[in-house]
RNA sequence: GGAGAAAUGGCAGAGUGGUCGAAUGCGGCAGUCUUGAAAACUGUUGAGGGUCACACCUCCGGGGGUUCGAAUCCCUCUUUCUCCGCCA
């Protein structure tokens, strides 16, 4: 959520970079500014009010104290107006705030200079290019025909069992799933990162937190009956550990990371792309969240894209970086840095991580802050990534790590799997 | 799931209708003292709105109510604790 004042100090350049989005947002600004100034000019009538209804309140408590019931009395009489008054105040101001609010919900960040113009993930910009695509023998297989060939993925049992998207793993696939989760962890741990375990449901406040909520409840699974969420990535509780926060300025930068399910409920669309593991309603990441000092979030931010490129330079997967273009960047970044890797046997790339910089959107709405040099309670900035999302890793490993008689394992994985082929 | 108790500032903990944004202690910060530190002493120390700055307003788990006036009384929701039951 931008802050208020934010947006009333730089009215047009808000715009302007927001229309980078191709949304014509200069409407709602208006809108925002308008509906602010109302707030606080109701406010102001309340606040007077309320002022003399305090007065008032004191001299009744004197005057009876010194047994002066009459005058007392009379100025009883006098509050009755300034009590409606109060309420009529009151409810303006509550409704007034309420559609700021709503207003506010509905803007996303504005986007980093750097973030290019664009609509769709063809805008993106390619940044960065490594790692060497493997030839792979003549009949190399997509991963879901490998998944079938070594019994190691079971799509049709996950079906049965809850619905199209949730795969089981099983045997050795099973096993590289949790060798992967644990390389994962032991390398962000070493890269200074803590490791929390968190909830898989959240409730709604925390949804509104990170921005998954109001309005993008649809891409969640919601249990209604207690009212929480499935978290859709480690972001949301891990994030939320903030929220309500006011830290010291020693205390950062903050950066956690930690392993969980994540659910979508986003219905994916049918064909090839979505095939095996490419989309799924369930699916294992291991998250990077940091909490940063503004001065340094766009430092941390090339960090974590740094340690991410060391995970595939580890795991010698190809690989490139993106930079997001404004139509595909998320509702709440303000510059997000894409990781593809490379399937030869899909022959197309495969987004593993997603790294952005949120600036003080979320922890605007978080009340995420710092006491900053001057003793000011100042908004942090909050970042997050994948470091490093499985499915797709999996995908990647199986199909170029594949020859005639079987798979190879990644080299940094085989103390992590107890084996070196699947096959 | 049943019965009872509670929710106050960073923490502990007073406050049961009137000058309470809230005693006191601890902690934090600044200073005095000291070569330095500790101890001791002095001062300071919640958040938000509002203002050029003051003033002023709001907040004692959330929401609603009673009252001229609520941290304090009532309703409701949430959470925590104790006991019992169940259980990985």
């Amino acid at each position: 959520m931008l802050q208020v004042p934010f947006i009333r100090e730089n009215k047009a350049d808000v715009i302007a970079r927001l229309a980078k989005r191709n949304i014509d947002a200069a409407t709602l600004i208006e809108q925002v500014i308008a509906l602010d100034e109302k707030r606080r000019r109701v406010q102001a009538q309340l606040d007077t009010v309320l002022a003399e209804s305090n007065t008032l309140s004191k001299a009744i408590g004197g005057l009876f104290k010194s047994g002066q019931v009459e005058e007392a009395n009379a100025l009883k009489a006098k509050t009755t107006t300034l009590k409606e008054q109060s309420k009529t105040l009151g409810e303006a101001l509550h409704e007034a705030g309420e559609d700021l609010k709503d207003l506010l919900y509905q803007i996303p960040n504005v986007p980093h200079a750097l973030v290019p113009n664009g609509t769709t993930e063809a805008d993106n910009e390619e940044l960065f290019k490594a790692g060497e695509i493997p030839k792979l023998h003549e009949g190399a297989l997509p991963h879901w025909e490998l998944a079938k060939k070594y019994d190691i993925i079971d799509f049709e049992l996950g079906n049965k069992i809850a619905g199209a998207g949730f795969p089981v793993y099983k045997g050795k696939g099973a096993r590289l799933q949790r060798a992967l989760i644990a390389y994962f962890l032991d390398t962000n741990t070493a890269a200074g990162y803590t490791e929390y375990q968190l909830p898989h449901l959240v409730n709604e406040a925390s949804g509104i937190g990170t921005g998954q909520l109001p309005d993008k409840e649809g891409q969640m699974y919601h249990v209604t009956e207690d009212n929480l969420y499935l978290i859709p990535t480690a972001e949301v509780p891990g994030t939320n550990i903030f929220r309500d926060v006011i830290l010291n300025e020693s205390e950062l930068p903050v950066g956690i990371t930690g392993y969980t399910p994540c659910f979508r409920r986003e219905a994916g669309s049918y064909g090839a792309h979505v095939r095996g593991l490419n989309r799924l309603h369930q699916f294992d990441k291991v998250e990077i969240i940091r909490v940063e000092h503004p001065s340094t979030s766009y430092a941390a931010l090339d960090a974590m894209v740094n340690h991410v490129k060391s995970i595939l330079e580890a795991l010698k997967l190809p690989y490139r970086i993106l930079r997001l273009c404004a139509g595909d960047t998320s509702f709440a970044s303000a510059l997000t840095y894409d990781f593809e890797i490379f399937s030869t046997a899909q022959d197309r790339w495969l987004e593993v991580s997603s790294i952005s910089n949120f600036e003080t959107f979320q922890a605007n709405r978080l009340k995420l802050r710092f006491k900053n040099a001057d003793g000011k309670n100042e908004l942090a900035h909050t970042l997050n990534g994948s470091a490093l999302a499985l499915p797709r890793i999996l995908a990647g490993i199986l199909e170029n790590y594949q020859t005639e008689d079987g798979i190879d394992i990644p080299e940094v994985l085989r103390e992590y799997t107890g084996f070196n082929k699947i096959g």
